[in-house]
RNA sequence: GCAGGGAUAGCCAAGUUAGGUCAAAGGCGCAGCGUUCAGGGCGCUGUCGUGUAGACGUUCGCAGGUUCGAAUCCUGCUCCCUGCACCA
């Protein structure tokens, strides 16, 4: 695209604030900056090129911190690379390189794109997550985990990728398929010796303080709840049995409805349960099914029938004790008390094989339900139920549990320990030796960080190759010792990356305490909503541990977030795989980055998914032409006129845009901030071309206005355009224009626009071809007075109130008839512009009415008595042909 | 199934937390007019119905209710989206 056709070379423009920015340190946060504005988009992964969902982000941040700059805030914007992970191992294999070169090379290239596209970072803050520098600290902070308890080894069934050769966290595995969430390969289960975190520890403030995080999305907070997923209930002590006598111990199985516990007719038992495993020993049937026949994902509950039985603990009665494959060995204890007549899965399974169904709760105690068909799962009285009948299902519930020996309340979460091991190589290493006698041993504080050996090509974990790296000493006893081979789940860097930006270059602790307390939370957290459960559960949960364990004096990590919406192509999502991507770089060559981060952020709300449209793009960089033109028709100083009403009138459009920008930024609607500045681009416009001689400083002070208002989206026009209007400070500097109140503001554009709207209709209507005269007459005092007594008055009728006053009084007929509407509409009053703002208002808008009508307008005061039926808020209006 | 969020004019979408200038912002589409005007772009206007003076009528998923007054509050229903789920 040849650059003939704009009025402007962007790429010249660009380059140019760029470096001056640069030269300047702009946007760097000194380390004495007093609690700045922390605002943060979630860091990239170093994939190598940006894409639009990277540019929206960034510029939604950029754009804030730079109107909260603006406003004379501190601010502190940060960007860094979440450089650990797999991807760069499957890189550096493909191209015959090193996932450190790799990640360093993709990270050089991103951050190019990232001053290419104009975003503000203090980049002396920088950080990167493969860089020992930063990692010790993921090692340091495992120490300090493992110090207060919360760090366990065990042996634990995982979840295994054979492609990517690494155990999974439970969220990174997607689906009923089960897929692993990187590579799409059906993810199997292994026992392995693994390390946890023990997150389950904080599982209820997790919980807890959700509802204290108001300033984040109702969906994320609804998506970490049903993460946790607490449910309190009771554990029931049931003893197993052989047909010889033999006990198998007790079998505690959970349930939130111990109220049914005289309707459990069978006991089962998860395939994978240890008491199945004995019985499959000794009965073929058993270990039939649970090898060929047991489906934990089939629509139907299968399940065999064993010879033990089960004594239910509230009833004493012996119940007969079923393998079903509907019983998952990780929910609850992996078994259950089955209770047909109240649990559809029970009555599924019941039914199947023939097993008894018992109705023990009942909407009320005449209403016995007909459980046969289908199972009753409301709370209602319990029935049947011994001494328990006639209670109510809560009752029943707390006097069960009380009553029966052996049984407790207790609270069960869906949230496990996060199981931090990897077996791969471009991660942390867990900073742990195994020795034969010791055991594993922590490394000592002095000896981080553990760094990385040289990566070695190989299919397996390349640090389990690393034999000379392998080799330690025992921290304690001194012998011989093997290193931990596993390395750390990359969410542990992003964990407290935002603390890190705090006091990058910190030696001894991973961050500054008392700063990181004075600079915390952060305010505004941007990012895409995929990470609405790990990512930011695992961050309130490091947090906490911090608050507790460091010293840290926030206990959540980020006050304010903002989960952006996707950009989309013809309604889908951009995918490299679909290959309907719109290439940043290609965008920021045709059309400038100002194009594009103005183009994002004025098509919708950041939370709402759009649709990129080149058509868009190509008139918004339409619009940054056409202000350019406008700012050097300003500056080649043929305004000579001088400042009549109509200047008055941008002059108040120029507060009114000014005000209600500053509100929209703030509330982060940037689209509806952006359109202000269109507007008023629009307006000034309109002026320049109606009136014969515009008045140059009133132009003058709305282009600052434009060019400021639009400074946050599109920063390097607003630079050139800024200097252009003569100012020698950064408009990135610059203080935010001053302007008049959005509510006065606002209620002025309503008066010009209904009054206009009322013209039109009485054209329209009265069929008047060629209005030649319009006079516009605004209430009169009196009217407004009235209005305002009645506004104020609680009397019961206001019309004697307002007679008692002469100036009204004196009205006679008209006070009386203009009283009754009062009286008649007493609760929906309220208040309006005064009439001599209105009168101003009205008089400066006139041009507007005189250049679409072509007639002449005349805006009056009331004094006259041809005020008409003018009211306060709503002008008499006359036409004349 | 559970939980959360929704349903607004041709389409997209504000407004609902604090009921009253809300026939309801804005955008798109469509139509008319203008721009020394082919088109495009840009600007202005219109876009539920009726109406020869700014009015009236009907409307905010469906059905009721509260209120002087409801898109907004309450109850029930229908449908859509998202998350979770053989979860005991």
């Amino acid at each position: 695209m040849s650059d003939t056709e704009h009025a402007y070379d962007h790429t010249t423009v660009e380059r140019r604030w760029q470096d001056r920015w640069d030269d300047e340190g702009v946007y760097r946060t000194p380390d004495d900056a007093e609690d700045p504005t922390y605002v943060l988009g979630m860091y990239p992964y170093p994939s190598g090129k940006l894409h639009m969902g990277h540019v929206r982000n960034y510029t939604i941040t950029d754009a804030y911190a730079r109107f909260r700059r603006m406003c004379g805030d501190d601010v502190l914007h940060p960007m860094g690379w979440d450089a650990f992970g797999l991807p760069a191992e499957n890189a550096a294999k493909e191209r015959d390189t090193n996932p450190h070169d790799w990640t360093m090379d993709c990270i050089d290239t991103m951050r190019e794109q990232m001053r290419s596209m104009g975003f503000g970072y203090d980049w002396e803050r920088e950080i990167t997550t493969c860089t020992p520098d930063y990692y010790r600290w993921n090692q340091w902070l495992f120490t300090r985990f493992h110090e207060e308890g919360l760090v366990e080894r065990r042996d634990a069934d995982v979840n295994w990728c054979s492609s990517c050769e690494t155990v999974l966290a439970d969220e990174q595995v997607e689906g009923d398929a089960e897929l692993c969430w990187r590579c799409d390969t059906p993810v199997e289960q292994r026992e392995l010796d693994q390390w946890f975190l023990a997150i389950t520890e904080y599982a209820d403030e997790l919980l807890d303080s959700i509802d204290e995080l108001e300033g984040w999305p109702d969906s994320v907070r609804q998506m970490q709840r049903n993460w946790i997923g607490r449910q309190e209930g009771t554990r029931l002590p049931f003893e197993v049995q052989d047909p010889d006598g033999d006990d198998h111990g007790t079998v505690e199985a959970f349930t939130t409805r111990a109220d049914t516990a005289y309707g459990a007719t069978f006991f089962a038992l998860a395939p994978g349960h240890e008491i199945t495993q004995a019985v499959a020993e000794r009965d073929d049937d058993v270990a039939h099914f649970v090898e060929e026949e047991a489906d934990p994902d089939g629509e139907e509950p299968n399940g065999v029938a064993t010879d033990l039985t089960a004594t239910n603990p509230v009833t004493g009665e012996e119940l007969p004790v079923y393998v079903a494959d509907f019983v998952l060995s990780d929910v609850g204890t992996g078994a259950l008390m089955g209770v047909p007549g109240h649990d559809e899965r029970d009555h599924e399974f019941a039914s199947a094989l023939g097993l008894d169904i018992r109705p023990v709760v009942a909407p009320d105690e005449d209403e016995i339900p007909d459980v046969s068909e289908s199972a009753y799962t409301d709370d209602g009285v319990v029935v049947n139920s011994g001494d328990y009948s006639g209670l109510d299902s809560e009752t029943a519930r707390e006097q069960i549990t009380a009553d029966t020996a052996g049984a407790e309340t207790t609270t069960q979460y869906r949230l496990r320990d996060w199981g931090i091991s990897r077996q791969r190589y471009w991660g942390t290493p867990i900073p742990v030796v195994h020795c034969d006698d010791c055991g594993p041993v922590m490394v000592p504080d002095e000896a981080l960080p553990v760094e990385l050996p040289e990566f070695i090509n190989t299919t397996g974990n390349p640090l389990d190759a690393a034999e000379e790296w392998k080799r330690a000493t025992c921290p304690d006893c001194g012998d011989e010792a093997t290193r931990e081979t596993d390395t750390m789940d990359t969410f542990v860097d992003s964990s407290w990356y935002f603390l890190r930006y705090v006091s990058p270059e910190l030696s001894d602790a991973p961050f500054d305490r008392e700063r990181s307390n004075e600079w915390l939370p952060v305010d505004q957290y941007v990012g895409g909503d995929e990470h609405a459960v790990m990512h930011l559960l695992y961050s309130r949960f490091f947090t906490k541990v911090l608050a507790d364990a460091e010293g840290l004096a926030h206990r959540e990590p980020f006050e304010n977030l903002l989960a952006q919406g996707m950009v989309q192509l013809d309604g889908a999502k951009m995918s490299k795989s679909v290959g309907n991507t719109v290439s940043p770089q290609r965008i920021v060559e045709e059309y400038g980055a100002d194009t594009a981060r103005l183009f994002i952020m004025e098509a919708a709300q950041p939370a709402r998914d759009f649709d990129w449209s080149e058509q868009g793009v190509r008139s918004t960089r339409a619009f940054l032409d056409r202000l350019h033109e406008q700012v050097s028709a300003l500056t080649e100083g043929s305004y000579d006129g001088k400042r009549g009403t109509t200047a008055e009138y941008v002059d108040s459009e120029i507060d009114a845009a000014v005000a209600i920008a500053a509100d929209e930024y703030d509330d982060l609607r940037f689209n509806v901030a952006v359109r202000e500045a269109q507007n008023l681009s629009r307006t000034l416009a309109g002026y320049v071309e109606y009136v014969d001689a515009p008045h140059a400083e009133t132009v003058e002070r709305g282009l600052n206005a434009v060019v400021s208002l639009l400074a946050p989206v599109a920063p390097h026009l607003a630079e050139e355009l800024w200097t252009t209007l003569g100012h020698d400070e950064f408009v990135a500097e610059a203080a935010w224009p001053a302007g008049g109140d959005a509510e006065t503001a606002t209620a002025r554009r309503d008066l010009v626009e209904n009054t206009r709207e009322d013209v039109r209709d009485i054209v329209d209507v009265a069929g008047i071809e060629d209005p030649e005269r319009i006079d516009v007459t605004v209430t009169p005092d009196w009217k407004y007075e009235a209005l305002g007594i009645a506004i104020e008055s609680d009397a019961p009728n206001v019309i004697s109130e307002l007679m008692s006053e002469p100036s009204i009084r004196e009205q006679g007929d008209a006070a009386a008839s203009y009283g009754q509407t009062l009286q008649e509409n007493r609760e929906a009053l309220t208040r309006p512009l005064d009439p001599e703002t209105e009168y101003e208002t009205l008089r400066r808008a006139a041009w507007l009415i005189e250049r679409e009508f072509d007639a002449a307008v005349r805006v009056q005061t009331a004094d006259a008595d041809d005020a008409g039926h003018a009211e306060p808020g709503r002008p008499a209006i006359d036409i004349t042909e």
